[in-house]
DNA sequence: CCTCTTGTTGTACGATCGTTCAACAACGGA
DNA sequence: TCCGTTGTTGAACGATCGTACAACAAGAGG
């Protein structure tokens, strides 16, 4: 009998990596860059950083993204994509009336996972890096209509139900709602203290039942 | 007769460097650094590009500041109270009435030089470092409650004059409408085109109206 | 004209950055 | 069992980072 089966019990042991398929080794570098990004912001935009969380050796990045942009841009496409995933979930688990459509957005807005301050600060981060970053810029146009055309969708439910004949501007609407969400979440990523979820979802609430009474107004008049 | 005459016309004509005063020195370099930020966003806050950008030499940061991060804090703190300078001569200039006051603090903000796509998203990268640097932190507590202040003075006004026994929630209404004015300032970051500076102004009118309208309603009930 | 103070310069240093690439090894298939 | 593919490693590169510091010189005061 050879000595081998004494080897290889000892080689079999500790495989010095395990071999992943290019799109889940994509998926845990895009994971460990979110993961960074929450704990130390964009000082974690390293591509030491990023390898060390992922438990994977520097050169690995570029050997599945082309260049550390593309890696930051991947990530920021998984997190839009993400959130709206999540609310599209929310919204459809919620009652079919448009009211409780809304509310379940407006809960999903102001409840984990994205209530967190951490999660917030990542969204201001990629904010921050828009202006500068043609990358960033593609996909914010690329998934950010997801989000404005569930929004859009769900008030212009609740309008037509409603108020059938108002004459409410919807774009401004959107606008207006999406700034006070966007807003709210900012002053939570700041000081998280400042207000509770429920007043954050009360606060929205009563910005559409301005909408709709003021289009009742605007109806009449 | 020497030659000195003639030696002085060559050597005067370019001094090397100019001595300014230490606070002179330290405001140049404040404004470099943001315009740095303008420029090429976070990116740009290296000691090497805001000295080139202030015309000075690599060195002359840390005689002035200890630090790279104490002289970004400085920058924060500069842009903060610039703001909160620019909206109080703003409010002042207005006629006295609580509603022009407003009014005029709403037109500042959306026109320039705040409603500007550079100075938002300088604001922007400044919110990204909040979670992960003390100093910012520190220079955030110390300057926004002008901000607070100035805007809950004017709705307390308004209220009081609109409504004198009102019940509405100060403290909401200015979370309100802080967010929604965050909000908008955020969108114009990313996208300038989505709505008009009027617009804008309107959106933050009507929810102040329907606050007045609901003190209205909770009084009466 | 000289001296002293000190604002300013620019090199130098060690650390870290993003990226490259030759060598290695895991593991499915023959 | 061995081979071939290829996911993975880690050293190495040049560039850039923040900071320190010795040397310089501008400008005021005597």
């Amino acid at each position: 009998m050879s000595v081998r089966p004494a080897e290889k019990s000892l080689t079999t042991t500790k495989p010095r990596f395990v071999r992943q398929l290019p799109e889940q080794r994509r998926q845990a570098l895009i994971a460990a860059t979110i993961e960074c990004l929450k704990r130390y912001g964009h000082d974690g935009l390293s591509i030491r950083t990023i390898s060390a969380q992922a438990g994977v050796s520097v050169g690995l990045i570029n050997h599945h993204f082309p260049n550390k942009d593309e890696l930051i841009a991947a990530a920021y496409r998984h997190f839009n994509s993400e959130l709206v995933a999540g609310f599209t979930a929310a919204v459809e688990r919620a009652p079919k009336s448009p009211r409780a459509r809304l509310r379940a957005f407006l809960e999903a807005s102001f409840s984990a996972p994205n209530l967190d301050q951490d999660v917030l600060a990542v969204w201001v981060v990629f904010w921050g890096m828009y202006r500068h970053s043609r990358l960033i810029q593609r996909v914010q146009r690329e998934t950010y209509q997801g989000y404005v055309q569930l929004l859009r969708g769900m008030l212009t439910d609740l309008l037509k139900e409603q108020r059938p004949q108002s004459r409410v501007d919807l774009r401004l609407a959107a606008i207006g709602l999406t700034a006070l969400l966007d807003g709210l979440w900012l002053q939570w990523c700041l000081e998280p203290g400042t207000f509770r979820p429920a007043e954050g979802v009360a606060l929205c609430e009563t910005w559409v039942d301005n909408l709709c009474r003021r289009a009742d107004r605007s109806a009449l008049e």
